[in-house]
DNA sequence: AGCACGCCGACT
DNA sequence: GTCGGCGTGCTC
């Protein structure tokens, strides 16, 4: 009887894939390795082994698995159960969860490569002109990828002219697995076998008795293996006997050394471990007690602690403990926040036990660090974002989502749109482990589950040091501007702020959440703004480059100088963004040094890095910044932080957006004083009375969340109802507007009155394809597991009918 | 998702 | 005539 394998394949394809497997594959086949097979006409993927078994399929031939790529499996148990737990809780399918949770270099694919058939002879003159130049191009180049026979040709359909090529035997088609995972090699030499024995050492000293450079090589050779029995490179070897490389080349080429390879760990830091102990404040050591208090009976414990009150010991503290008993420890961050500042600190303090993993890590490292955890040969602590849930773990104890609050933890696209806290305490009940979520500024729902008992509850209200929480106070920009007391976007107040600041020689910071210049283009005469030819929404002007860009696709141009619908030459800019922010001050204060950061000054490789450690070097004076400023950064000289314009977060049209504007604004004024003088934030707004401001001022947490809590339940929001979202995306205005409508009607038929929608959103076209949203609502005492079923059949027949074809559903569970 | 196949309008 | 657009169906 003959085996089969169910497969999953990193497609999103709800269906398992099951291929045949002879005898002595089924020996070595376990669940968890990878498997490359035939998928379609002319594909190779990677397939991830899940069941093994005997049923043959009943409607359809199997085919036989390609080649088994893995020795040991290379995903566990327990992330097959997450796994599907994702699949489950998101609605998406395993293939999406594959994608996502494995670092691409694992997932090989096949490429058809093509060759020129030498055994066939052919006249250049019977070819006619792209087989000409094709074969041109195949004396430089052995083999041809196909995109680059479009490139050569310049034409996107050259599949059936290579097969026509192929039949007539003028062209060999290969199908190529393209191993991504590249072995960082370093070279070094070593003696030739016939040379590598102690008494050969006289007769090769003999022989170079010409050449004295030579000889002193390898008597440095002798020296330093006997010494250190480590391998050198032929560049450590020549620098140690004083000679030139050449001198050594020299000797390869006489066969009495040879070069070899050496596999390098890219993972390797060399950063001694000091373990540097440090002593706990009464309060941190209460704070930690009582953690581990609540850990007694309950899964998951809240750390309430207001910035810069030292939860960072305490967690080195948790994880000390978590290593003692052998275990391994997740430290999760939002993605922005894995600055080197952290990471340095925890590596200072348990060396090569730290394992990084985020997104700028390149794909070779990021096997590494996975393999390191799999294998569990290096480092018990990873750091990481989001996507380093998915990695290997055996052994986890504990799992720490820093910054909890943060929304950059849900996954938006592409699919599985997790959220990293709440998937983090499922993680950690697969492991029996514990969750610690750690903020200044936690989110509602987290304080709902520590009113509901859910979770322990531990409140860290000191500042370390005993630092003076920073005064904040409110600035009215209406009053000042009746008052004639605003210059361009800074009144009177935060001015006078910032030059006492700077003469003190300290340094401010100043919140602007929006970026670029500003933001749109107006023409004073008629009104008119240049659009984004493929999304619905106006283009964004970007001083540095004098370009107008659309931020949903990246299209761009040139910069106008005369309107574009009636040729008016006046045109103006509307609202203002960090840019604008700077050149302003700048020009008010052409001594200071001034330094932006946002989206568009970070987008390189260590530029975030620079601009953070110049700013602590005072290099700088006032840092203009984003959302970004906000998260976990440590400036110990800052005494004051200027909010640019507080209205813009209260005027989101999202239910979470005053609970988004308190948190931003306790977070942002969390960057001043951080040393013993109390630092000030000023706080510019129309809205003085606004009762989120009135309650940053005071850092009335309380007020908020029972206010916030009250009209989440009285609209029916989270925590009291979940939410699920359905974009329906399409090319065909109308089509859209047709499906969405069948689908919200079909919904209703279940959930009735807790369907939201079909609506437009803000953007309703992006890409050039329209977007309409629907809303489900569901109870939290409604069952999700029969919920989800439902949705899951709605869509079935949603898929079902034929005219919705080309429309995309797309499912968000929990939105952000 | 990707890719083939098939149909249709637009050009060398 | 064929190139490239897109709708449709299928992948073990």
């Amino acid at each position: 009887m003959s085996n089969y394998i169910d497969v999953i394949l990193p497609l999103p394809l709800k269906q398992l894939f099951t291929y045949e497997v002879n005898d002595e594959e089924v020996d070595k086949i376990e669940l968890g390795m990878r498997l490359a097979v035939p998928f379609g006409k002319s594909k190779v993927y990677t397939g991830l082994a899940i069941q093994l078994h005997k049923q043959k399929p009943l409607h359809y031939e199997t085919k036989p698995v390609e080649q088994i790529l893995d020795e040991a499996p290379l995903v566990t148990k327990n992330q097959m159960r997450f796994w599907k737990w994702i699949a489950d809780y998101y609605m998406c399918s395993l293939g999406e969860v594959m994608k996502t949770a494995l670092p691409s270099a694992f997932l090989l694919e096949s490429e058809t490569v093509i060759e020129w058939n030498k055994e066939t002879e052919i006249k250049a003159e019977a070819l006619d002109d792209e087989e000409f130049l094709l074969y041109e191009a195949l004396q430089k180049q052995n083999v041809l990828k196909i995109h680059e026979v479009m490139q050569i040709l310049d034409k996107k359909t050259v599949l059936p002219m290579v097969k026509r090529m192929a039949e007539k035997g003028i062209l060999i088609l290969n199908q190529e697995l393209n191993i991504k995972y590249k072995p960082k090699l370093k070279k070094y030499i070593r003696l030739t076998e016939a040379n590598s024995t102690e008494q050969k050492l006289p007769d090769l000293l003999n022989t170079l008795s010409s050449s004295p450079k030579q000889k002193e090589a390898l008597l440095k050779y002798f020296n330093f293996s006997a010494k250190t029995k480590k391998p050198i490179t032929s560049n450590d070897l020549s620098e140690k006997a004083g000679v030139s490389t050449s001198v050594v080349k020299a000797l390869i080429k006489k066969d009495i050394f040879e070069e070899y390879l050496i596999k390098q760990d890219r993972i390797d830091f060399a950063v001694a471990k000091t373990r540097a102990s440090f002593q706990l404040s009464e309060a941190q050591q209460d704070a930690m007690q009582q953690i581990e208090e609540g850990f007694e009976n309950r899964e998951v414990c809240l750390l309430h602690g207001v910035t810069s009150s030292g939860k960072t010991e305490i967690y080195i503290q948790l994880i000390e403990k978590m290593l003692q008993q052998e275990k391994q420890v997740l430290f999760l961050l939002p993605e922005i926040a894995l600055t080197t500042q952290l990471i340095k600190r925890l590596q200072a303090f348990f060396g090569d036990e730290v394992l990084v993993f985020h997104s700028k890590y390149s794909q070779n490292e990021r096997v590494e660090v996975y393999r390191h955890v799999l294998q569990q040969s290096k480092g018990k602590i990873v750091i990481g974002a989001r996507s380093s849930l998915f990695l290997p773990f055996k052994n986890l104890g504990l799992i720490i989502v820093d910054e909890a609050h943060e929304v950059s933890f849900k996954q938006f696209d592409p699919a599985p749109r997790y959220h990293a806290r709440d998937a983090a305490i499922v993680l950690a009940h697969f492991f029996k482990a514990k969750t610690l979520l750690g903020s200044a500024t936690p989110s509602l729902e987290s304080l709902a589950n520590v009113k509901d008992q859910k979770y322990a509850y531990v409140r860290l209200n000191k500042r370390f040091g005993n630092v003076m929480p920073p005064k904040i106070e409110l600035v009215d920009l209406k009053e000042l501007g009746r008052k004639k007391q605003v210059k361009g976007h800074f009144s009177k107040p935060l001015l006078q702020a910032l030059e006492t600041c700077i003469e003190n020689g300290k340094q401010a910071i100043l919140f602007q959440n929006r970026r670029g210049f500003s933001p749109i283009l107006e023409c004073k005469t008629c009104g008119h703004s240049p659009q984004c030819p493929s999304c619905d929404v106006s283009l964004t002007y970007h001083k540095h480059n004098n370009s107008l860009r659309c931020h949903y696709c990246g299209y761009s141009m040139a910069m106008q100088t005369k309107c574009l619908a009636c040729s008016s030459p006046d045109i103006s800019t509307k609202g203002f963004g960090t840019e604008q922010v700077e050149t302003e001050l700048q020009e008010l204060y052409p001594d200071w040094r001034i330094q932006r950061m946002d989206h568009d000054t970070t987008r390189r490789k260590y530029a975030y890095d620079r601009i953070i450690s110049s700013f602590e070097n005072h290099e700088v004076d006032v840092l203009i910044g984003t959302q970004m400023l906000t998260k976990g950064l440590d400036f110990r000289n800052v005494d004051l932080v200027g909010v640019m314009n507080a209205d813009s977060l209260l005027n989101f049209p999202d239910f979470r957006a005053f609970e988004r504007c308190f948190q931003l604004l306790v977070q942002v004024a969390g960057r001043a004083g951080r040393t013993e003088n109390q630092g000030s934030v000023l706080i510019q707004t129309y809205n003085p009375y606004h009762q989120i401001l009135q309650q940053v001022t005071t850092n009335d947490f309380k007020s908020m969340f029972k206010e916030q809590l009250y009209e989440r339940k009285n609209h029916a929001y989270p925590p009291f109802y979940r939410l699920v979202k359905f974009t329906l995306k399409g090319r065909d205005y109308n089509r859209v507007n047709e499906a969405s409508d069948w689908l919200a009607t079909y919904l209703k038929q279940s959930f009735g009155k807790q369907v939201l929608g079909p609506e437009f959103p803000a953007v309703s076209r992006i890409k050039n394809k329209y977007h309409k949203n629907i809303q489900l609502k569901i109870a939290a005492n409604q069952s999700i597991i029969k919920s989800k079923k439902i949705i899951q059949k709605v869509l079935s027949s949603f898929e079902a009918v034929g005219q919705f074809r080309s429309i995309r559903v797309v499912v968000n569970v929990d939105p952000y």
